[in-house]
RNA sequence: GGUCCCUUCGUCUAUCGGUUAGGACACCAGAUUUUCAAUCUGGGAAGAGGGGUUCGACUCCCCUAGGGACUGCCA
């Protein structure tokens, strides 16, 4: 154990969820500010399941855990710590409390409890337990919990990196239990002796924590050991400012990768929520880590802007290795049943660097790229159907030829050879334009047409619009 | 009820006692235009209210209002 008090460690900080459900976008952020934090300060970053309640504590949620901040990109330094496999170390912390004075056993059943904890509201005061200052039951077996000896007078004030100095009157503090009648540690005891054991120096979380941490300050001292600094984030809220829940869209991290966000646009939106760097908006994770300050936080809660988390993945879409694009969309398209064709990945992999700036997630990736993924014959919409007139069908198959001599396949090319053509017929484009996107889309979202014909290649765009025409003959 | 936290454009934020209160998203208008986007240009938009302190307050203090958290043998 290291003399040093945890202010002249080098930085630790963790992050540490309980498994009872999915993993909410708050711990995402919360754990994105002690990773932040750890790296700016060339520290570590580590994590803790907190599974002290075996009852709600499942398999499942420690998954999503570990699923979640694989996703994010934020590693831990070391294997994660299970708090429910240092029971032993919490419940021997209690003991000693108990030897030293500092805890006492209470022996109040949950009815003298709950009475006891109503006449306490009533009249606005911590609930106190009467074996404070009584001695157990001459030869009792009765059940007894563990309850911390909190200190009646004085004040305890939590010195918080965010929020400055946060007083709390001792007397307002109940003695909380800290091991319950089953030996089992509860929160506030595990918390403080496995900050302490994996030498946390920094203890970063949700603002939730905040009256936690006057009761965790005076277990510190109790067990007479050095507190971390402490730094507590306002919350995210929903969009209407209340907190976050189903109907604000997602709260678990899952649902936003499942929406189609990067987990680097994540990240970035994350960061800026509750945080900033002066005017700097889209920065990279070396620039987050070198600007990032805990004491920079700002400390009123944040809503959720879906606009601009959109804003933000879409740039960060753009910035993305088409490659990796095309496997994601790939997957989108995959998961809505789109047939796809032996050469669907190579097509998209074609059409994504022509559409993603379009984009704001990959599942709207998806929407813009099925058009390449389309099988000839197309189905056309009805809309193309009305716009192939005898007169446009006629153009469509001089166009055909037009481009069927263009000896280059590209945008740029394609570019001048539709303005050529448009020359040629002495009309805009606007006058088959739209008709011709039609028959190479099938009514699908589709870029300009340069894009449209180079996505397609020149074997499936001729075909289609050769489809299209005898089509169109054989209707009427 | 009690304790604690919070309050700058609709939203996220900059400012940290002296600024025409800046930026971004969103919104509106215009440009571009072969769809939808994207892009470009321009625009409207804020210090919750009231008291102090100060030569001077968005910045410091107090009160009020509003929002939030906690008040468990949950974490």
């Amino acid at each position: 154990m290291s003399a040093l008090s945890p202010a002249d460690r080098p930085v630790v900080t963790r992050v540490a969820p309980s498994p009872t459900g999915m993993m909410h976008i708050g711990t995402a952020r919360t754990a994105l500010f002690n990773w932040l934090f750890a790296r700016h300060c060339g520290g570590t970053f580590l994590l803790r399941i907190e599974d002290t309640d075996r009852e709600r504590s499942t398999e499942a949620a420690v998954q999503a855990i570990f699923d979640g901040l694989d996703w994010l990109g934020l590693k831990a330094d070391a294997p994660p710590v299970f708090q429910a496999t240092r029971a032993e170390l919490h419940r021997q912390a209690a003991l000693s409390l108990l030897d030293t004075g500092r805890a006492y056993r209470c022996y109040m059943t949950v009815e003298e409890l709950e009475i006891e904890r109503q006449k306490a509201r009533a009249e606005g005061r911590a609930i106190r337990s009467v074996w404070r200052d009584h001695e157990a039951p001459a030869g009792s077996n009765a059940p007894y919990v563990i309850r911390f000896r909190g200190p009646l007078e004085g004040e305890t004030i939590v010195n918080d990196l965010i929020k400055g100095p946060v007083r709390f009157q001792n007397k307002e503090l109940d003695d909380l239990v800290l091991l319950r009648s089953d030996g089992m540690p509860t929160y506030n005891l595990a918390v403080v002796v496995d900050d302490h054991d994996m030498g946390i120096t920094h203890v970063i979380r949700g603002d939730d924590h905040l009256s936690n941490a006057a009761r965790q300050s005076l277990i510190y001292e109790a067990l007479g050991w050095a507190k971390p600094a402490f730094a507590h984030l306002p919350l995210i809220h929903g969009p209407d400012g209340a907190k976050l829940s189903k109907r604000h869209g997602a709260q678990a991290v899952s649902e936003f990768a499942d929406m189609g966000y990067l987990p680097e646009g994540m990240r970035n939106y994350l960061a800026r929520l509750g945080w900033g760097h002066g005017d700097d908006e889209i920065f990279d994770d070396d620039q987050a880590i070198a600007w990032f300050n805990v004491a920079d936080v700002v400390s009123a809660p944040a809503r959720l802007d879906w606009d601009k988390l959109n804003f933000i993945n879409g740039q960060y879409i753009r910035q993305a290795d088409d490659a990796r694009l095309a496997d994601l969309t790939l997957d989108i398209h995959r998961s809505r049943d789109v047939h796809l064709h032996a050469g669907a990945l190579e097509a998209l992999t074609r059409a994504i660097p022509l559409v993603k700036d379009g984009a704001k997630t990959i599942l709207q990736l998806a929407d813009l790229t099925l058009f390449v993924l389309k099988a000839r014959p197309l189905e056309l919409d009805p809309k193309t159907k009305n716009l192939l007139t005898d007169e446009t069908r006629a153009r469509l198959g001089r166009l055909r030829e037009h481009l069927a001599r263009e000896a280059a396949w590209d945008i740029v090319s394609l570019e001048q050879a539709v303005r050529t053509f448009s020359e040629s017929e002495g009309v805009g484009i606007g006058k088959f334009g739209p008709a011709l996107r039609g028959v190479l889309s099938g009514g699908a979202p589709a870029p300009d047409l340069a894009s449209t014909l180079t996505a397609l290649t020149r074997e499936e765009s001729l075909g289609r619009i050769d489809d299209a025409l005898s089509q169109s003959q054989q209707r009427v």
